[in-house]
RNA sequence: GGGCCAGUAGCUCAGUCGGUAGAGCAGCGGCCUUUUAAGCCGUUGGUCGGAGGUUCGAAUCCUCCCUGGCUCACCA
């Protein structure tokens, strides 16, 4: 492996573009430059100067960035800089500038960092532009940048040559985060997202906190985990398939409402909506039920919608969606009933694996009547949940942390808000009886005994902190790359992860 | 894991019936002092994802493999 890394290297050291770069590099130290320097002072962003124009003009100013689009002639060129707000043209004449300085200009590549002091103006065809007098190489790059070309053409922008190999894209984000500026403004958004949620539960009084990653036992889902070993222990860790159960060890504690921002592992497949490692934000709130969650719920999200895009009514793939509150409500097993046909509410399993036959659904493989249900809904239900829902009351045997619920001891409270047809989050009324929740840790040991590996762990300290007493609680998680997707229109939790997992790069080896 | 599709120059792509590789952009050389997909002239660059097979001859046909995309399944 790391013979090919050096041999690798050395090919890449023999590419010839490469070695042009190097030769340009060894002229600019020659003509005195030092192609890599350690300070440029700045004085405003691109976007100041054009969108200040009228009060710019004339003015002299400092920017930097990286040089985008070159259009190089004998006595006076044109280049684009972009920095982190856009770009501006600068427009580099010999007499400005001086006979050395332009040909250090000449050496000059797309890719390049620079730095311009200049006069804004706006040239013959109306652009505004800046007239360099003074240019500084910031930094000098050695690979070529995929050259993306874009023409206004009745008001629509034609993209010539776009760097839009997927696989590239996500392997080198940070080329993609260079030429395709939609990208960075995804991520930009996705930052914003975040920001707002956190203001808006630290404005309600919530505690964030941070819980371990490394756990001696993993719970709060149901998946399969990551295994890891610590070594001076020499015991086996899990990488966190949830923090659900420290946030409530908190509330135990005391606290009376504590968030976390997690990233969370879970050891499955990869799809458009699944990454092993992804953003979950959970919440716990005391004294509070699961209505009080899904309250919460659309008001925050609501609020987070109109924060960036402006609206509380977005387009998800081509579907208008209409966040603001109320959502509507509806029972599980009403959904079911009002899809199919079907009204599952007090059947047995039996029945249930009757009906599942009937709705094509391979009843063989479910191992539970709650199981068998919750395929069913997934098959029928989730992908009509278009518009803002939660779905309630789901039958207690797939959820083994939530209180029963107190009209009907076989459902629980718990919801699930959809949007755009999939899953955003997971709420319930907290089970804080524990010998309730003992009783259904047991329930999942014996799935898990009868093959089910994705079956809770029973967490004996967990039952202990419940045995000290948790006040009666609301808990939430929402998906945060998935609320992502929704609020920035993209179709792949890959285009909302800036290094989304991917198979080891295949180095080339001579062999 | 199954199905479909794709992989050709740094980027975007073409490549006919099987005849040994092309364009634009980028690069390099030249001309060019308001250009903007700058332009004009010239020019470099490829183990056609990999291995094997069929064939006088394979980017092209066949088999296997690798990588990726989409999709179904799995998976909260």
């Amino acid at each position: 492996m790391k013979e090919k890394h050096v041999e690798q290297a050395r090919q890449e050291e023999l590419n010839e573009l490469v070695k042009i770069r190097r030769q340009k590099i060894d002229e600019l130290k020659k003509l005195g430059v030092n192609p890599y320097p350690y300070k440029f002072k700045c004085t405003h962003f691109s976007k100041d100067i054009i969108e200040n124009f009228d009060r710019m003009e004339g003015k002299a100013v400092s920017i930097a960035g990286r040089i985008m689009a070159l259009r190089k002639m004998g006595k006076a060129s044109f280049a684009h800089v972009m920095d982190s707000g856009g770009r501006i043209q600068i427009y580099v004449r010999l007499n400005n500038v001086g006979e050395v300085p332009y040909k250090i200009f000449k050496l000059l590549d797309i890719g390049d960092w620079i730095g311009v002091t200049g006069d804004v103006f706006k040239t013959h065809t109306g652009e505004i532009s800046i007239v360099v007098k003074e240019l500084t190489l910031l930094s000098k790059t050695l690979r070529p940048l995929p050259i993306v070309k874009e023409k206004v053409e009745d008001g629509k922008k034609i993209i010539y040559d776009q760097f839009a190999d997927k696989e590239l894209r996500y392997r080198q984000r940070y080329v993609d985060l260079i030429v395709n500026p939609e990208v960075r403004d995804v991520f930009v958004r996705r930052s914003k997202i975040i920001s707002t949620m956190r203001r808006y539960l630290e404005e309600k009084g919530y505690l964030e906190v941070e819980t371990p990653i490394l756990q001696p036992v993993y719970g709060g889902a149901f998946a399969r985990p990551f295994v890891t070993h610590h070594n001076t222990l020499d015991m086996t860790l899990y990488l966190r398939i949830s923090n659900e159960l420290y946030l409530k060890r908190l509330i135990v504690g005391g606290f009376d409402g504590v968030f976390e921002f997690a990233k969370d592992f879970r050891n499955e497949g990869m799809d458009r909506f699944h990454n092993p490692e992804f953003t979950q934000m959970e919440l716990y709130v005391v004294y509070e039920d699961y209505y009080f969650m899904m309250n919460l719920v659309e008001e925050m999200i609501s609020t987070i919608a109109e924060k960036i895009t402006g609206s509380k009514t977005i387009v998800y793939q081509g579907n208008e969606i209409d966040l603001t509150p109320p959502w509507k409500r509806i029972r599980m097993f009403d959904a079911i009933e009002e899809e199919t046909g079907f009204n599952l509410y007090g059947t047995i399993e039996n029945e249930v694996r009757e009906i599942g036959k009937k709705l094509d659904i391979d009843v063989e493989a479910l191992p539970t009547r709650g199981k068998i249900i919750d395929e069913i809904f997934g098959k029928y239900v989730e992908p009509k949940l278009i518009q803002p829902t939660f779905i309630t009351d789901f039958p207690i045997e797939i959820s083994p942390l939530a209180k029963k619920h107190r009209d009907d001891p076989n459902l629980v409270e718990r919801f699930e808000p959809y949007i755009a047809g999939k899953e955003i989050g997971n709420a319930f009324s907290e089970l804080n009886d524990p010998i309730d929740q003992r009783q259904r840790f047991e329930a999942q040991m014996k799935l898990r005994s009868a093959g089910d590996d994705e079956a809770q762990v029973l967490d004996e300290d967990f039952l202990r902190a419940l045995e000290y007493g948790m006040p009666p609680t609301a808990g939430l998680g929402i998906g945060i790359d998935r609320l992502v997707m929704i609020l920035t229109d993209s179709p792949s939790i890959r285009d909302v992860l800036l290094f989304p997992q991917m198979r080891p790069e295949q180095l080339k080896a001579e062999d």
